[in-house]
DNA sequence: TAGTTTACGTCAGCGTTATTGACTTTCCAA
DNA sequence: TTGGAAAGTCAATAACGCTGACGTAAACTA
C-alpha cells in the first residue's frame, strides 16, 4: 500500500490527482486551516476564562435550542462528563437555561440566555469574518468543492448529526 | 453587521452564497470533517500512550528532516516547552533522533529512527485512507476548490509555511 | 578580548480539557 | 413492584497547553 506511488495511473485522468504527495498536501493544508479557523474565536474565549469547549457547546445550543444534553453529546462527541463542566460553568454564568423535560423528567433541555446569545453572535461574527473573506477569494465553484470534500470526510454518524442540522434550518 | 441576511444580494450570483446560513454550514462542515480527519490516527496513538501532538511533531520531522526545534515551532504553533514534552519522550523512546549542529552548536536537528519512521507511515497511511477515499468520492475539482478555500482560511504565517513544505518536496 | 546581550533548548509548576468509574433520579417493562 | 435501562451529575486521573525561570552557546560591543 505504501509504495510512495498513490493510486495506479492506469485510468490517467481520473486517478493522477491521488498521488501520496497529493494527499500529504491535503492533509497539512487541513491542518493549517483548521488553525486559522478557530484562531480568531480563541482569542476572545481567552479574556473570559472560557475554551473551545464552551464555544461549541453554545454555537449548537443556539442552532438547536431546546435540544437535550444527551443529543448535544452525540453532536459535540464527547463524554458527557467534559460536557457537564462546561455546562456547569455557562448555567452558573447565566449563560444557558437548562429546563427540566415535561414527559421525560430525565432530560434537560437546554436554551440559550439573552447573554448566551449575545456572546454566541460575538464569537461566530469573529469567525464567520474569515470564513466569508475565505469563501469570497475562493470563489462560488471552490466553495462548493470544499464541502463536497468535507462531508466525504465525515464519519457516517457525523455526516448524520451534520445533514439533520442543515435541513432543520431551512 | 449581523443582520441575519448576509452579504447583499444586488450583484445577484456573485454573493448569493454568502448568506450566513450558508458560513454557518461552511463552519459545521468544517467541526465535523476535522473530527473525521484526526480520528483514525486517534484510534492508533491511543493503545501507545501518545497523542495528537506526538503525530504532529513526527509528522513533520519526516517531512523536513533535519529541522530545527525552532522551526519546528513555527510550524507547530506551540510553545517550546510544550513541544520539548512530546519531543523528550519520543526520543526516550527512540523514535526520533537528535544531533547537535555542526555550525551552530545551540541548534538541534531533529530526525526519525527507524522506528519512527515506521510509525509514521502508519499513522499516515491511516489518514490518507480516509482523504483518499474522500478526494477520490468528490472529484477532481472538488479537491481543486477544497484546497482553494483552505490556503485561504490559513493565517498568513501559517500559508507561508505551508507552501514552503509544499515546494520543498519538488 | 572581556563583558553584555541575544538566541536555543531544557526543567519545573499551573490551569484547562478530556477520559474512566461510580452514583442518583427517573422511566419503562416484566 | 421490582429489575433493568437511560439521563444526568459528581469525583478522581491523565494529556496537553501555557507562563516563568534557568543553563549554555553564539553574537555583538566596547
Amino acid at each position: 500500500m505504501a509504495d510512495g506511488r498513490g493510486a495506479s495511473s492506469q485510468t490517467g485522468e481520473n486517478l493522477l490527482f491521488l498521488t501520496d504527495e497529493q494527499l500529504r498536501q491535503g492533509i497539512e493544508a487541513m491542518f493549517f486551516a483548521y488553525r486559522g479557523f478557530t484562531a480568531d474565536p480563541d482569542k476572545i474565549l481567552v479574556d473570559m476564562a472560557y475554551g473551545r469547549a464552551h464555544h461549541r457547546a453554545i454555537h449548537f445550543i443556539n442552532r438547536a435550542p431546546g435540544t437535550t444534553v444527551n443529543n448535544l453529546l452525540g453532536i459535540l462527541g464527547v463524554t458527557k462528563q467534559s460536557l457537564n463542566r462546561v455546562l456547569r460553568t455557562l448555567i452558573a454564568d447565566g449563560l444557558v437555561k437548562s429546563h427540566v423535560g415535561k414527559s421525560d423528567k430525565r432530560e434537560r433541555h437546554l436554551y440559550l440566555t439573552d447573554a448566551g446569545r449575545a456572546l454566541e453572535q460575538t464569537l461566530s461574527d469573529a469567525q464567520r469574518m474569515r470564513m466569508r473573506s475565505a469563501f469570497r477569494d475562493a470563489g462560488p465553484e471552490a466553495v462548493a468543492g470544499f464541502r463536497t470534500v468535507l462531508e466525504a470526510m465525515m464519519d457516517p454518524e457525523m455526516h448524520h448529526s451534520y445533514t439533520r442540522l442543515k435541513e432543520s434550518s431551512t
